[in-house]
DNA sequence: CAGAAGATCATCT
DNA sequence: GATGATCTTCTGT
């Protein structure tokens, strides 16, 4: 194993690799709205550009509680961007959601993105092509942080061995020479960068 | 306490 | 490609 692959086996980049075909959905009114996950990115906590670098805050609580809770964050005082805890209490890892693609609960998605769906039965990719969109078209917020999985909002890994067809990689973090940006091969309803 | 930067997005050119 | 919207955190005085 060379040196690149030990780094792209720390446990998070992995899980990123591994979230990516994965199932994301939550439930509304006993409905399913959500889709599959086509683009993540991994932050360790040794990653200068990860909001658990310098440690716990208010903001970043929920990043070290253990693997399986979910952090949700205000992006540039606007946004709002989901991660799913990757490491156990108190070590401060996430995998950032970047993109579904939209599969189910399509109407609410359009109504809450505000964006009129298409005559005929083509989704648009811009609907959640990106961690600000998805969360706007799921209706997740600030109130969603520390939240479980399971508990509301669910995650059901790829079937078969979609870390294989995951990838390729499309970025490395400058700061720690990792790969840090995962995509599903093809998928229209990744962002543009 | 003021100012800057940031894991974004829509709109404009 | 540039800009503005708007909130949290961090840094400097």
């Amino acid at each position: 194993m060379d040196a690149w692959t030990q780094r792209e086996e720390r446990p998070t980049v992995r899980r990123a690799r591994e979230l990516v075909g994965a199932r994301l959905w939550i439930t509304v009114d006993g409905e399913r709205r959500g889709g599959r996950i086509v683009e993540t990115e991994a932050y360790c906590a040794d990653d200068p550009a990860s909001h658990s670098y310098r440690g716990e805050t208010r903001r970043n609580g929920a990043m070290f509680l253990p693997e399986g809770h979910i952090y949700v964050y205000r992006s540039y005082g606007i946004h709002w961007c989901l991660n799913v805890v990757t490491a156990a209490a108190g070590v401060g890892e996430a995998v950032l959601i970047r993109a579904i693609e939209p599969l189910w609960g399509l109407p609410g998605m359009y109504r809450r993105r505000g964006i009129h769906p298409p005559v005929g039965a083509v989704v648009v990719p811009r609907l959640t092509n990106g961690p600000g969109k998805l969360c706007q078209a799921l209706g997740i917020d600030g109130s969603w942080d520390r939240r479980r999985i399971g508990d509301g909002i669910y995650l059901e890994p790829a079937a078969g061995a979609p870390s294989v067809e995951a990838g390729p990689r499309v970025g490395i973090s400058v700061a720690t020479d990792l790969p840090w940006r995962f995509r599903l091969v093809g998928s229209r309803f990744t962002g543009r960068r």
